[in-house]
DNA sequence: CACAGGACTACAAACGTTTGTACAAACGAT
DNA sequence: ATCGTTTGTACAAACGTTTGTAGTCCTGTG
């Protein structure tokens, strides 16, 4: 048979590879057409050729290695198989596992996951948000959310491209989103320590104009006002961060005295609180009980462990995926605009909360 | 019949914002011919068009809105910008802080980042990569490499792709790598404690198929070797985990009775060895040292806070893709094959060592 | 025996870019 | 006035797919 020597020295000196083959390459080497190579290839069109020549045409394109070239077959249809995904700080502990459970379901359904990471800067978000839509990628996966209107949901919105928030929402909310009961959480920590018997408890809130900020208060607030508790020991912290948590946390230790507990919005902020409490020589829980937000890994290992609200960070990611998919697989019906998906938090008790002295 | 009807309804999708402008748009509204837009905003190219051309299709451009298709782009030049990384364990704390180093100069080039999670599957790598190559990546990141030919780093040298390989790296070391210098972290840890008094040190090792685990116990018996002091109180884990410490530690603790300290590859190592010296009522550092390897978050907050070799993971990622980026710029130089960066590591020095007693 | 219809396959036209080449003015120098 | 240059623009050809349409060759039937 043709099977030409293959042996020849390397054609191209410029260090590139050999060219990747072709759809023409493999029709060649079948004997039939390129058109016909590309519908045997797609198992959804292969209905319409031979059963002998799917055959041959499998055997060459795995010969050969054939690797379909992804960037024209998206020139071709419009879908890019791709999927943005804006993250404000990968590397941080509560949105690394959104991502992980995110990029294993899309991986699972052909898709592959393009991040970037603004920080907290919306401009930025803006910016990257339109580079990935010259990419052309099929959805997007947003954790930056903020304040009323975010930007980059206008312009998903305006594109008509499919988007999903994560862990944020927005005020008003535009797209759907994938969140832990952030209000249930506070509620949560809250009955712990009223169970306990703690009746000054302070709240060490998040940044405001983050849903989770903003809820995690109103749970607060909810929760104490349902024992007919004063709800006004509140400080919100500017950032959700070890020492934005210590500045608040003095503050509020400085405006009021004598609480004996502090519900923080974060684990953090948690930290942060320990901080200023071992500086003004208090021992958590003896003197004072502290409970954080999200069950960040390690929470079991900080002195004391700490007493948290775990929230599902990898079910987050895993769940918006699959609103992302259904949305793209039927994308005739409208966004459904507000359709929040609410993730139930558990509370874990660990040693930093106990009974009042 | 030149212009036959074949203009079948357009597959419109339906509730799709309005069509992305082209070229094409561009140059009708500026009225100028597509090949002069394109040149015109290609900063490249730019001095090719007159200046009140390329003021036109700058104006019009941005009236419109429009962005360049990037599947097109990459059709055309073959580049595709768009750098595939392949990590075990994206929430990772090892891992997390590369992939952000390396989105972060990456994203400054224009490139973006397509990543991908593997897992410890070898296999899962070989298809992931394989998808990459579909996707026409420029290069690759790989966190995955273990073992002494990687399957993947094979492809890539066949295919021609530049690839860089971060953390771990190939016994026989056929990419370059950035990597930090693994034996150098256990001598300072071995430094460390002998300096405090230790002559009986254990080493609880990573697994010996992964470079860490290889290099960090080298670094062990030379430091060792080096004060005339026994390296043989070795136990290697089967994986970086907490169970896998802990189990590792066990049994070295069972063979070599009597260490008073014991210098661990990895963090998660020392934690599961701080759970085994608990269940035997022995105290950290009073009982036994203990140090630990990468600095991962929340070790300064764990009880005791860890003394532990710092390494510099953005740092890492960050370099991995300068390296990338340098291949990129320059393909015509071949690979430098086993040209490895090597970032130096630093001790810090917390509260779970101290003089035996 | 013609012919309808089914089963395959080939043809060709896009998709939106980048880029080599050709053409057309405009201009100065001979 | 002719001719090179220079400068700016337009033309057209890819890149590798997907997919509508038009054959072509059968096989079975009226």
């Amino acid at each position: 048979m043709p099977s030409a020597t293959r042996r020849g020295s390397p054609p191209s000196p410029p260090a590139s590879g050999p060219a990747a083959p072709t759809l023409k390459k493999v029709a060649e080497a079948a004997g039939v057409h390129l058109s016909t190579v590309s519908r045997a290839l797609n198992p959804e069109t292969r209905h319409l050729v031979a059963e002998a020549a799917t055959a041959r045409v499998l055997a060459e394109a795995a010969r050969l290695g054939y690797r379909p070239d992804a960037a024209a077959a998206a020139l071709r249809t419009g879908r890019s198989r791709l999927i943005g995904a804006l993250v404000p700080g990968i590397a941080n502990p509560v949105f690394a596992p959104i991502l992980a459970g995110a990029e294993a379901v899309l991986a699972g359904r052909g898709y592959a996951l393009l991040v970037a990471d603004p920080g907290d800067d919306p401009a930025r978000a803006v910016t990257l948000a339109d580079e990935m839509a010259s990419r052309r990628v099929d959805g997007l996966l947003l954790a930056t959310a903020a304040g009323h209107d975010d930007p980059v949901v206008s312009r998903c919105l305006a594109r008509g491209t499919p988007v999903v928030l994560i862990n944020r929402t927005e005020a008003e909310a535009r797209a759907p989103a994938v969140v832990s009961d952030d209000q249930e959480g506070l509620r949560l920590a809250i009955e712990h320590l009223v169970a306990l018997g703690h009746r000054r408890i302070g709240h060490i809130a998040g940044p405001p104009n983050l849903s989770t900020g903003a809820l995690r208060r109103r749970g607060f607030e909810a929760a104490m006002a349902a024992h007919g508790l004063d709800a006004s020991a509140i400080a919100p912290a500017t950032a959700y961060s070890r020492p934005a948590g210590a500045a608040a946390a003095r503050q509020l230790r400085a405006g009021h005295p004598g609480l004996t507990a502090l519900a923080c919005a974060n684990d953090l902020l948690a930290l942060g609180t320990y901080d200023v409490l071992a500086e003004a020589g208090l021992r958590v829980p003896d003197d004072v009980s502290v409970t954080g937000h999200n069950d960040m890994p390690m929470m079991d290992m900080v002195a004391p462990p700490l007493t948290t609200v775990r929230i599902g960070h990898a079910e987050m990611g895993r769940e918006a995926a699959h609103l992302l998919l259904r949305a793209l697989d039927d994308r005739t019906t409208p966004p459904t605009r507000g359709t929040a998906v609410l993730l139930r938090p558990t509370l874990v008790i660990r040693a930093s909360s106990a009974p009042p002295r």
